[in-house]
RNA sequence: CGGGGAGUAGCGCAGCCCGGUUAGCGCGCAGCGUUCGGGACGCUGAGGUCGGAGGUUCGAAUCCUCUCUCCCCGACCA
């Protein structure tokens, strides 16, 4: 490509609004545009980008037995209705008619097209298992996109759907994503851990989340140092102390003026946040009041409480709500109230004599115990995990990183095939529901936390896998010297006859703004031609990553740049195990 | 949805409080000339509904009201 020709240019200075590396890099670089929020176009050069990760996903995907196929961005609403997520999900999911009035939805991933699919062309056991896909875009009108391409709400995704007869196949597939999933990822030059995660509207049993660790991710992972404990915080657990053996003592009342927080509380009481007990207010999707305690060095975990109560979601109470079970915002304990769910995180079933709220204002209670002064209807462990909690297989200190989801597996099992009935018949004759995994990797999302990972001051280095060029060639110099363009002009012709990848500096501009536009864009190799190389009958070549250049013969151009693009390769194919 | 910030030339910004020349600056863009290895220089030039609507005023980028859009934090989220 020469860049004299190419469409989009690049800018010194990135729009004021653009804060994470990658946006602004993926802008001034030329790659992406926005068209509004959270929806941008893909320019030539981040197009290539795209189409070189999704080579990569093929090419993985097929080698477990992959089927490409694709399926609609638009929906009859009716079928989401089939499955039930036309009403549970939220307003996330475009909705709208067509002229005849139909309900349409705008597709936000593709179950329900998958299980209308398989509950069609499957009917024996003899046709399973199968392993299907598309790289398709979906809609998905996210509260509050971010971050250029990190979240967006038009998107490109791989999405896989795995149909298998049984638990036991399910489970086969589902490693074989795993393992796919992981060769994709070191393909791209990622790092990145993979981590237990909540099933969220997906449904189902079991999910993984592929992370790539960055200060700009927006999930907290919890990691044990030892590597024998990964998971997203929101289903994150942690080793427990042991029950406290203490006697019960009488609950007696205790003014606390003012003290409204676990914090005010346990300083005027001079006691540890650990001697608490906190009271956590919630009105559920179904309008039950779920009332959660814990103790108060705890945070409630929202993710585990909504599965504790059996929710769909949970809506922070309102302090009318509050005092209509009969608690006190602020002063809040389980103890004499109605009308609600109460749920109990395990610390305080094992900490007896803790400091609750009197539900009157400026009073507390001491010495509440749970089955003596209150109940639960459920015990649970709904507390959030946090850096420098135990490991809770080792017991080892754990790190909380940020970090970006890059790919997600599901074994949504028979959430989709059961209410949809998607069936087969086995040996016997005996009908099953068709057991489901679904698979997705956003490319968009990949390609900007590549950046993340792989970026300095001068701008990106893409790793050699997806590069858009993989040779960025100049011609420094030109005026009245017409030497370097034409040796430049050679070598761009024999480096693309040798199927290598050149993006061709050609424009008239100084050698500064050559340099500088090279070094944004990223191609894993810089060649320069000019009147001071020529001299020598050399060219200059200088690895992105590199700090220092070298000089070679320009009869060894080729196989040279060949030679270490091989052994960028390499070095990315996916079998590397760290 | 809550909190905060911002919309003035393609990009980055000033001007706004305190209304008053023809709305400015840098970069970029076009032409000519000189330059030519880390974002050159000179001259000339093009480019603006000051986000939109309404209002106040002799006069509005500037003051008031409404509204749209975008960004950041949070809530939310495969």
């Amino acid at each position: 490509m020469r860049m004299s020709h190419l469409f989009g240019r690049t800018l010194r200075d990135a729009p004021g609004d653009a804060e994470l590396p990658s946006h602004r890099l993926m802008l001034r670089s030329a790659l992406i545009r926005p068209l509004g929020a959270g929806i941008y176009s893909l320019l030539p050069i981040g197009w290539r980008v795209i189409r070189k990760i999704e080579g990569i996903i093929r090419e993985e995907i097929d080698a477990i037995g992959g089927q490409e196929m694709m399926m609609p961005v638009v929906h009859p609403a009716d079928l989401w209705r089939e499955s039930g997520r036309y009403d549970q999900v939220g307003p996330e999911l475009a909705r709208f008619q067509d002229r005849g009035e139909r309900d349409m939805v705008l597709a936000m991933t593709h179950e329900e097209v998958v299980t209308d699919l398989a509950r069609q062309e499957i009917g024996s056991y003899r046709q399973l298992p199968q392993l299907i896909y598309h790289l398709q875009t979906k809609w998905r009108d996210e509260p509050r996109s971010r971050g250029g391409l990190i979240r967006v709400r038009e998107f490109t995704m791989k999405d896989s759907y795995s149909l298998d007869l049984d638990e036991a196949g399910l489970d086969v597939s589902y490693r074989n994503h795993w393992r796919a999933y992981e060769r994709i990822f070191r393909r791209c030059g990622l790092r990145f851990v993979v981590v237990g995660a909540d099933t969220g509207m997906m449904g189902g049993s079991a999910s993984h989340e592929f992370m790539a660790l960055s200060p700009h991710g927006e999930d907290i992972v919890l990691l044990c140092p030892t590597g024998d404990y990964a998971d997203n915080q929101e289903v994150a657990t942690f080793r427990r102390d042991a029950p406290a053996a203490e006697a019960p003592l009488p609950m007696e009342e205790v003014e606390t003026p003012n003290a409204t927080t676990i914090q005010k509380l346990a300083d005027f009481l001079d006691v540890p946040l650990s001697r608490t007990a906190k009271a956590v207010f919630f009105r559920g999707d179904s309008g039950r009041f779920v009332f959660a305690v814990i103790r108060g060095d705890l945070d409630v975990n929202e993710t585990k409480l909504r599965k504790a109560a059996g929710e769909n979601g949970l809506t922070p109470a309102t302090p009318e709500e509050i005092r209509a079970v009969g608690a006190e915002p602020g002063y809040g304990s389980p103890v004499g109230v109605r009308d609600a769910l109460i749920v109990a995180d395990e610390s305080v079933r094992d900490s007896p004599n803790l400091v609750a709220g009197a539900n009157r204002p400026g009073w507390h209670l001491r010495n509440v115990n749970l089955g003596r002064d209150y109940e639960a209807q459920v015990v649970a462990d709904i507390a959030s995990a946090a850096a420098g909690f135990p490991c809770p297989v080792c017991g080892t200190p754990l790190a909380a990183e940020r970090a970006i989801e890059v790919g997600n597996i599901f074994k949504i099992g028979t959430r989709y095939s059961e209410p949809m009935g998607a069936t087969y018949l086995d040996a016997e004759g005996r009908s099953h529901p068709i057991v489901m995994g679904c698979y997705g990797i956003g490319s968009g999302r990949l390609a900007a936390t590549v950046v993340e990972q792989h970026h300095d001051d001068r701008g990106i280095a893409w790793p050699a896998s997806i590069a858009p060029f993989h040779v960025s060639l100049l011609a420094l110099g030109g005026g009245n010297d017409a030497a370097p363009t034409e040796a430049a002009d050679r070598l761009y012709d024999e480096l693309t006859a040798a199927g290598i990848e050149v993006l061709y500096d050609d424009r008239s501009d100084r050698a500064g703004v050559k340099f500088n536009d090279a070094d944004l864009i990223g191609c894993p190799l810089r060649l320069s031609v000019s009147a001071r190389t020529l001299a020598n009958g050399q060219a200059e070549l200088k690895p992105r990553a590199a700090a220092e250049s070298t000089f070679l013969p320009l009869a060894e151009v080729v196989p040279t740049v060949r030679g270490l693009l091989d052994g960028m390769m390499a070095g990315l194919d996916g079998s590397r195990s760290d």
